[in-house]
DNA sequence: TGCCAGGCCGGGT
DNA sequence: ACCCGGCATGGC
């Protein structure tokens, strides 16, 4: 497939799920704190389970990273358990406060001011980090136009043939950022729009799916 | 009742 | 540079 038609076809499937779905308002939070909180503990786990645990932070008043980054890891753990891999995830949230307390004393308002490729690096140096969890917090709790890849995204990509079976994270996050735009709001949008997809029409066990709004491209 | 969910790390090749 | 096992709870 050409360049140009791999735009197009970018293009289309946001415009086709859109219209399906509407405008989702994605990753609504109380605080930048609480997106960063909710990004690690969505690490390959069902939103719904990750609720619970962010209302268990919230009712402890925890939810800061002054918090977090002293309370005993057992403890910790036994508040996220909801969320599976409560241990790791705990390590997890004590490491990135540790890192938002040393690089801006626990100001994020401070922390958006750095530029998008810097905080990236940074982000992904702090243990628990990866490519998805680093630019979901990017762009929803720092403010930096950045689309997020996750396993729907590549499924759905790989499905209408934009990329190979076995496609890299920055491939496909290439593809978007130098075909779609950078405009935040589109991009906030249409990663919400791939998950809700995902979720409904392109399950693992599922690839065929009748009722998707993108059978037409197929 | 298995399978899956808005990944990432560490050790091995 | 990849590949893989481990990490864990809750919903369908």
């Amino acid at each position: 497939m050409g360049m140009t038609d791999k735009k197009k076809k970018i293009k289309k499937i946001y415009v086709l799920l859109e219209k399906y779905f509407g405008d989702l308002k994605w990753w609504p939070a109380e605080s930048s704190f609480e997106v960063i909180v909710g990004a690690i503990l969505t690490q390959n786990t069902a939103w719904g389970n990750v609720e619970k645990a962010i209302a268990n932070l919230r009712q402890k008043k925890v939810l800061a990273p002054g918090r977090i980054a002293t309370m005993k890891p057992a403890k910790l753990s036994q508040l996220i358990r909801s969320s599976g891999y409560h241990r790791v995830k705990a390590q997890r949230l004590r490491e990135v406060s540790r890192f938002i307390l040393r690089e801006c004393k626990g100001k994020l308002s401070r922390l958006k001011k750095q530029d998008a490729a810097g905080l990236r690096g940074k982000l992904l140096q702090v243990k628990g980090i990866g490519p998805e969890t680093a630019d979901s917090i990017l762009i929803y709790a720092l403010d930096k136009p950045t689309f997020v890849v996750d396993a729907y995204t590549k499924r759905i990509f790989a499905r209408h043939t934009l990329v190979g079976e076995d496609a890299s994270y920055d491939e496909i996050q290439s593809l978007v950022h130098s075909f779609f735009t950078m405009d935040k709001k589109a991009l906030n949008q249409y990663h919400a729009l791939l998950v809700e997809a995902g979720k409904h029409f392109c399950k693992k066990r599922t690839p065929l799916c009748e009722d998707c709004p993108l059978k037409v491209l197929l």
